[in-house]
DNA sequence: CCGTTAACCTGAGAGC
DNA sequence: TGCTCTCAGGTTAACG
């Protein structure tokens, strides 16, 4: 679910409540995510201090003392919640979602603070929650990952590296984690309908200039996403509490027979399928 | 190596 | 009310 702007913002909530806490206990009450969960976990984080908390493209990353790092991939459904101990479980959004009523079947794992819980929800069970416990483990887990957006390194050249020989459809090669990191489908429509091209050019039929509207446009929607605190879509109902905005500034994602909004074009915005995932663009402006 | 497709899951909403 | 169908913010194994 989330992209990088979303755990982006989980992980500055998580900074603010966490950071430097002591579990006190961890809960499996459900192992089977994506990706077993090690039945040792438990053992192994308790007692352990939170000494930072970090975001790796869509991963979330939990660091522990002794080299130990908990990460946490939230599929497209997994949240984090704060449960407020003692008192009758009230529930502090972190995971700007909105889920105030927190569907109790899907907590799959539970960490224990002194005074609060951190519960991981995840109905779909695409995310996975994995301990890596020491810096090569590390390196070697995310050694695949392409450069993120904000990365100084991700630049017209990087990009025209790894996109001009590519035969794949330039959304296809946007959502390749090996390629750019962090971006997923909702802001990848967007980079494309902002950068004007179309979703189903080749990647090796992309010019210069346009590899460099698509650096320029990564970066830009990328970083109003996060100071827009992420897209929050599908909870709207709940109107409480925190939420991201970006949804309102959406320009093609869920914007099926809407007017186009780049300057000087009139198209509608249509959706169509690449890769059997929705994509939405204006075939008017993006060529 | 490359590109494409199906599969992993549950729930919400639409249409009948 | 209930049934069936489609779709959902992601990733990757398997195939040609």
């Amino acid at each position: 679910m989330p992209e990088l702007p979303e755990v982006e913002i989980v992980k500055r909530s998580l900074e603010k409540t966490i950071k430097f806490k002591k579990i006190k206990q961890v809960f499996i009450k459900n192992k089977n995510l994506r990706f077993k969960i090690q039945k040792n976990i438990p053992k192994k984080l308790k007692n352990e201090k939170i000494l930072r908390i970090e975001r790796k493209s869509k991963y979330l990353i939990v660091n522990l003392t002794k080299s130990k790092y908990l990460i946490i991939h939230f599929g497209m459904s997994g949240t984090l919640h704060l449960v407020k101990k003692n008192k009758k479980n009230i529930y502090t959004n972190l995971s700007f979602y909105n889920q105030q009523k927190l569907p109790k079947k899907h907590n799959h794992v539970e960490i224990v603070f002194n005074r609060l819980k951190l519960i991981y929800n995840d109905p779909r069970r695409f995310g996975f929650i994995l301990l890596l416990s020491s810096k090569k483990e590390f390196l070697n887990f995310f050694k695949k990952l392409g450069l993120e957006p904000l990365d100084n390194k991700f630049n017209n050249k990087y990009l025209m590296s790894k996109i001009h020989h590519r035969k794949k459809k330039i959304k296809d090669i946007l959502l390749d984690q090996s390629i750019v990191s962090g971006l997923g489908n909702i802001y990848v429509n967007e980079i494309l309908n902002y950068s004007r091209i179309n979703p189903k050019k080749l990647g090796f039929k992309l010019g210069s200039y346009e590899i460099k509207l698509i650096v320029k446009y990564s970066k830009l929607v990328i970083k109003k996403a996060i100071t827009k605190g992420g897209s929050s879509i599908r909870d709207f109902k709940n109107s409480k509490g925190q939420k991201g905005s970006y949804q309102n500034e959406f320009r093609a994602y869920n914007r099926n027979e809407k007017k186009c909004i780049n300057r000087y074009c009139k198209g509608i915005i249509k959706r169509i399928f690449i890769s059997n995932r929705s994509t939405f663009f204006c075939k008017k402006c993006q060529k």
